[in-house]
DNA sequence: CTCTCTGTTAATATTTCGTTAAACTCTAGT
DNA sequence: ACTAGAGTTTAACGAAATATTAACAGAGAG
């Protein structure tokens, strides 16, 4: 069940909408009164905004500047005017979509299924994004700690780039040593110099290691 | 930079959008044939697909269909038909915006941004544009250092050009030479001169470079 | 023709990586 | 607890790999 908040001051129009909308199961909740839309929206949860621009004695863009500030939530705007600087003003203020009046009610129900698709995706890859502190890039050659490039050596890049793709897994240093493509020569006690540089790069206290364990008798594991 | 690719058979319609794009740090292929497009997808990293439909002897919804399955790309469609059912299919297989031509570049600029901040909420990239150091204008051929323009000669112009595209990601010298469009003759210790003679003139003081930095064993790459 | 640009070379400078060895830590057996 | 012994960390060093840069010469534009 998708929930929508609506301010439209045409009650008849709002009305057609939420007909049509309910055969989608989206409830669409309707306020002729911003001000009673607006307490309504700091109480309730809804998943979407859908915006009337012409409002009585209000401006609605003021509006929509407000609910960006305040809520995630995406907007539509919907609105009897169809000029390009409205529409680009509105966007940029950060609404999310803009549909000139009159529109098919068709057109309002896929841009809504749209917007939410995209809308939880990016919710999905944010949080996801959040627990990552270590992120490799294999595109840019690069591995960040919370968002931050790091400047490794060739080496040691070579054996983060192990360990973020196996997280929490235990790689003994011939695992690791095997797994370098240049220096096959050097010796497993090579790889505990490298592992013990690697720490003063990613590590907070490298004494006390938080990120890159020992496993004594097996190896090193990356955790976060 | 913002880098997207367009699949437009209008060459000139899709020159005027990239001309315009350009203004606002906004790096636009065009592709006139669909499948030199779909190769070129899938081999380089692009924020946004700008989707023409009516593609010659190939069914535009057949290939957003196929973009929405292989990646996560948003895709903006640029359609002749503004027929309602055009877009209720075109938004449903998964596109995130759809507009009828003809229409205004400064839409088409706002709704980029609109689509690309939900994107990419989480990543600091649309406002950040003030911040860039180096900017590349693709339509004046020319780039500039906090504003201020930088003569390269063409061979520099077009390492930076690369650089400024690929902003934080290392570029081997291999891969550099690849993508200079006449030398092709040159070896690896070339670029390196070049290199060295880019940083002259971007760097306060060559000898420890700030910005083109060089990542030993792997290559070099532009940070900020 | 002159001047700038580009690629080559080679000498110089720098960084990296593996080795070693000493210090340190953990564990198990007494 | 104590201690021996194995495993791990870490600083220092030097050889090898890699990068920088100056100087030169040829190509090409004006």
């Amino acid at each position: 069940m998708i929930k929508i908040v609506m301010i439209e001051d045409d009650t008849e129009f709002a009305e057609i909408l939420i007909q049509y909308l309910s055969k989608f199961n989206i409830l669409v909740t309707n306020f002729d009164d911003p001000f009673i839309a607006l307490s309504s929206i700091a109480m309730n949860h809804y998943d979407l905004i859908i915006l009337d621009l012409t409002l009585p004695g209000l401006d609605g863009l003021e509006v929509c500047k407000e609910l960006v500030e305040k809520y995630d939530t995406p907007i539509i705007i919907s609105s009897a005017r169809s000029d390009i600087t409205d529409k680009v003003i509105a966007l940029e203020l950060g609404a999310d979509d803009y549909l000139p009046k009159p529109y098919d009610p068709r057109e309002l129900e896929v841009r809504i299924k749209t917007i939410l698709r995209r809308f939880n995706k990016s919710l999905e890859s944010l949080d996801k994004k959040n627990k990552e502190i270590f992120l490799l890039s294999q595109e840019k050659k690069v591995i960040t700690k919370n968002g931050i490039a790091i400047n490794f050596t060739l080496a040691e890049y070579q054996i983060m780039s192990l360990f973020c793709q196996n997280k929490a897994s235990v790689l003994s240093r011939f695992n690791i040593l095997e797994n370098l493509d240049f220096h096959a020569d050097g010796n497993s006690g090579s790889i505990a110099v490298l592992i013990n540089r690697i720490r003063t790069k990613i590590e907070e206290d490298p004494k006390n290691p938080k990120y890159l364990l020992t496993i004594r008798g097996m190896g090193y594991k990356l955790v976060e």
